[in-house]
DNA sequence: GACACTTGCGGCGTTACTTCA
DNA sequence: GTTGAAGTAACGCCGCAAGTG
């Protein structure tokens, strides 16, 4: 392995190395899912009716917001009516939810302030059981049929709505680790290429130096030595490279296709 | 069969909220 | 108590594919 093998992947380095996409660069940060929640909160999974449960989860996570309210828990179970999944499309499923965000959010804070105004944004916190429930499930396939989701979203006591979300913002999140994984990637294959690159660099000054320090017939030992294995032949006294040129002079170099040119096979470095 | 239109869904960028140091 | 960073639920927009007339 290394990184020779890290560079056959059809990868031409002209990408820059910009640090162009870490914006949000925390690897390790990114397992802590377990610190975000208190232990106290707890899924409800008995014959609660869904309405009722998505509230009390609702108020769990909200620590004391208050959601007594019947009007709320009538147009919830309007909602839960509507979105079933038989014969309602999605885009209605998502203004439905739309709107049982809002009236979670307006009954949920109905003692405290209700300044938020129209656009306010109610967030709800998953708990430990539905976070690890949606990861397990995400584990078994990244992307969910229509019936997965509900029974998903059945399972969690949440819309499908906010199962859908969850996925895509994991595949996002996965997607970005992976980003940045080959980020890395790419990185190490840079290094290695540059330190290539200024090895064969100095190595040409030094050949330079010594075609303009020696006669020719002098160059050979040092230039053979740098020479790709195939040219080796030719340091050896007119082996079958060339054999026209070598007939005639024994001090022909070999011809330039058969010198290392670490320009015009940039591959070599892979 | 070709075409236009609708619908459903995923990706992406962004916003808003929560938590923590 | 305040603040900034990080994590993440939710939103809006866009493009694509499949279905339909």
């Amino acid at each position: 392995m290394g990184s020779d093998d890290l560079c056959n992947t059809g990868l031409v380095l002209g990408l820059g190395f910009s640090s162009t996409g870490e914006k949000s660069k925390k690897p390790a940060a990114a397992h802590r899912p377990d610190k975000i929640f208190e232990p106290s909160l707890t899924l409800s999974l008995s014959g609660e009716p869904y309405d009722l449960q998505v509230k009390k989860i609702d108020s769990d996570n909200n620590k004391g917001g208050l959601s007594c309210d019947h009007q709320s828990v009538d147009l919830y179970r309007q909602d839960s009516a509507a979105s079933s999944f038989s014969n309602v499309s999605v885009k209605r499923e998502r203004e439905i939810g739309s709107e049982e965000v809002e009236i979670e959010r307006v009954s949920s804070r109905v003692s405290d302030e209700d300044e938020d105004g129209p656009n306010g944004r109610k967030k709800l916190r998953l708990s430990k059981a539905q976070s690890a429930l949606l990861e397990e499930s995400f584990k078994q396939h990244s992307t969910l049929n229509p019936k997965q989701k509900q029974d998903l979203a059945l399972e969690l006591n949440l819309r499908p709505r906010q199962v859908e979300v969850w996925f895509q913002n994991r595949r996002a999140r996965t997607k970005l680790k992976q980003t940045e994984v080959d980020c890395e990637i790419l990185k190490k294959c840079c290094e290695s290429l540059t330190e290539e690159n200024r090895r064969l660099q100095k190595e040409l000054q030094e050949l330079k130096a010594l075609k303009l320090t020696q006669p020719l017939y002098m160059q050979l030992p040092a230039a053979t030595l740098t020479m790709c294995p195939s040219c080796e032949r030719i340091g050896g006294g007119g082996g079958g490279g060339v054999p026209e040129n070598s007939a005639k002079s024994p001090y022909v170099m070999a011809p330039k296709p058969h010198f290392y040119n670490p320009f015009t096979n940039p591959s070599a470095a892979c």
